[in-house]
DNA sequence: TCCATATAGTTTCATTTGCAACTAAATTGA
DNA sequence: TCAATTTAGTTGCAAATGAAACTATATGGA
């Protein structure tokens, strides 16, 4: 196919392509599987690894604003998958952990993230993987930085 | 700062993670100092560089859907930036090109675009700037695929 | 102490986005 | 040739997102 010669090797578009076609891939598998959406699979993913603790703990690990957390700690409360309870420390905030609904839905998933990211990188060498890895964090780090 | 164990290590979270932070900074400046946002620009860097072209092809150069072509396309004939005439092969399309006051608006950000990305980019060698940009034509392709 | 300011989280509202329906033209094939 | 289907592009509507205002609590001086 034909491509434009400016945007073609330009960083930021191919970033935006990438991260485009893998998300689209991959949250339309969460949402058809698990109804989650990719903030509440993310909030799910650290619950699941770590103690319980507060929305803006939640986010800062996730990387998603206040306002997103808030919606979709929300939603999965509803769904009866995360909990919260007072936070002793601090009066206007309280704690998250997942319940064992939480927990065990998260034992599903885990895997069938694991496959799909297997799938998306089987022409991907340990190495080419690490690299991959490292550069994103770096380019992440040099745009958020300033 | 803490992350997760489980995320951390997940490609695709990495590249949502790089690309947002990468597209919130760099949009930001696009619109500030343009008034103009992603799908924009990348009609304006496309059709600055080619011919003239239906919003179809526009759309494939610039992996927008044609929804958000046309839309884009409307705004910046309004603005005085783009310019359509009937496809003379085919009466359900037009031909789209830049005005020359599109042409002189892409002089100028097409600069401060480099520079913005050499900015982004000031810590990477030549050798991993370009494993980048390869690695991440794979991924997207790998996840277009199927 | 108590007022001013800052912070955590939610809600409201405006904007953006995306799907589905629509119009119009082109193509296919009986 | 002309009806049925497909394709290009736009529009209307609903869902998602983001900014700003708001509530409640906490903190840091005078």
């Amino acid at each position: 196919m034909m491509t434009s010669l400016i945007l073609d090797h330009f960083i930021p578009y191919r970033l935006s392509v990438a991260s485009n076609a893998v998300s689209t891939r991959i949250s339309a598998s969460y949402r058809k599987r698990f109804g989650l959406k990719v903030p509440e699979w993310r909030l799910i993913a650290i619950l699941a690894e770590g103690d319980e603790m507060t929305p803006l703990a939640l986010g800062n690990i996730a990387r998603i604003d206040k306002i997103s957390v808030s919606r979709a700690a929300a939603a999965l409360i509803t769904r009866g998958l995360v909990m919260q309870r007072a936070n002793p420390g601090d009066g206007r905030s309280h704690l998250l952990s997942l319940t064992t609904d939480g927990a065990s839905l998260y034992a599903e998933i885990a895997p069938a993230a694991r496959a799909m990211e297997a799938e998306l990188l089987s022409g991907f060498s340990a190495r080419e993987r690490a690299m991959l890895d490292r550069l994103l964090r770096r380019i992440a780090e040099a745009a958020e930085s300033r």
